[in-house]
DNA sequence: CGCTTGATGTTGCCAGTGTCAACATCAAGA
DNA sequence: TCTTGATGTTGACACTGGCAACATCAAGCG
């Protein structure tokens, strides 16, 4: 049974001699083995050393395959940023569920944030890449959410969501928003560009608190 | 500009019999025009758009010569970053020395920053794309500074020192410093990224000193 | 003056890449 | 059974980074 309608149909050329049954021809899961494959890539060889074929080769598919799953390679890349997005917004809501306080939730989330970059780089340096959208004609200065949105599923949302609460009723939360996301995301980027020393790496909730602490006490 | 640099012993000898002399086969100043064209192709199709014979061809010079000035296209890439730090560092220090007061000193550089992010984003992305690095084995977990002043003669150094002026003498001002460059980091990013409101970005200095104050009075 | 030398630029070539078009295979419905 | 749409494959193209071999020039030296 196990050799379905291999043999007879097929007097072609030497069409794989024998060997195991192999994927039946379709994959099945091709989207995200190939998402899978493209984060080992990265996190190997960089964002920059990222190749589709490459992609192809170690989900053991033919390098045209991908095609069928991403417009091209930007969209691969879009993905993985959306991918990327969706977790952070699903382990920042994890963060923030342990605590009442608004403070101490936005606080949560923030750690949540680093946390997050530091697990996983590749995704975070996806996310932030940005050069998806940058390669714009530079003639409409003003990019707007709506791009964003395609990449982020609520990450941004729900950083407002957080810093609202914190603030007064009525308050525009936007410029809290951006403070605060400046500051976690700037935290991310040094810990991850290595520019932390290493035996701060250990306590990384203690280091994104003491930023915290340095800004409020200044 | 810069174009009495050529030395006065070239007294144009019966050298070319030809009115128009050409680029003479050797260019001269091939190294900046590359950086130059390289620049410009990162403003017009992003990081991952750069070529290097696309610069080479923008620079009148065939595929290889590039090669007889950077080692490979990281080279290049390094010495983007390596000018956009010391440019980041001259407008740092200059919009210091407007000012007297510590606190003011370093805020004044904190403006600075976003400012140059804005005004040079080819060169902010490529400093921070940190890609030539990242690269490496991920062997050794701790990069240190080593590696990084070999891109940022200085940036960092003055960072540290404006922030270790505000502080008590004997403080240890690296988690200050590391604080306030995620600030202003964070800060730039947002805005190139395009995820700030285009009535902000008339008034850059206002939007950063909005972001200290949100954090400074929380 | 011709010779050598080293820096710079050139041409050719290779493997690898993104992408497209044409074709093959298969599951499911007609 | 036949058709069809989704999925995978092959083959091609233009382009890229990088290397090797060669060409051109400025300078120094005999």
């Amino acid at each position: 049974m196990a050799a379905r309608k291999k043999p007879a149909k097929k007097p072609a050329k030497k069409r794989s001699p024998r060997k195991k049954p192999k994927q039946a021809y379709h994959h099945g899961e091709l989207r995200e083995s190939l998402l899978l494959a493209a984060v080992a890539v990265i996190a190997e060889r960089g964002v920059a050393g990222l190749s589709l074929r490459e992609c192809a080769r170690r989900a053991g598919v033919s390098h045209a395959a991908p095609y069928r799953h991403f417009e091209d390679k930007d969209a691969l890349l879009r993905a993985i940023a959306h991918q990327g997005f969706a977790r952070l917004v699903e382990q920042g809501r994890a963060a923030m569920e342990a605590h009442d306080a608004p403070r101490d939730r936005l606080d949560a989330y923030g750690v949540a944030y680093v946390r997050f970059a530091i697990a996983h780089p590749e995704h975070h340096r996806v996310m932030f890449t940005s050069e998806f959208e940058a390669g714009k004609d530079g003639k409409d200065g003003q990019v707007g959410q709506a791009e964003k949105d395609d990449t982020d599923p609520g990450a941004f949302d729900l950083l407002v969501e957080a810093t609202s609460a914190v603030l007064e009723d009525g308050a525009d939360p936007l410029p809290a928003a951006f403070a605060f996301w400046s500051l976690v995301h700037g935290v991310s980027m040094l810990v991850l560009d290595g520019r932390v020393p290493a035996e701060h790496l250990a306590d990384i909730e203690g280091l994104v608190r003491a930023s915290f602490a340095y800004w409020r006490a200044s």
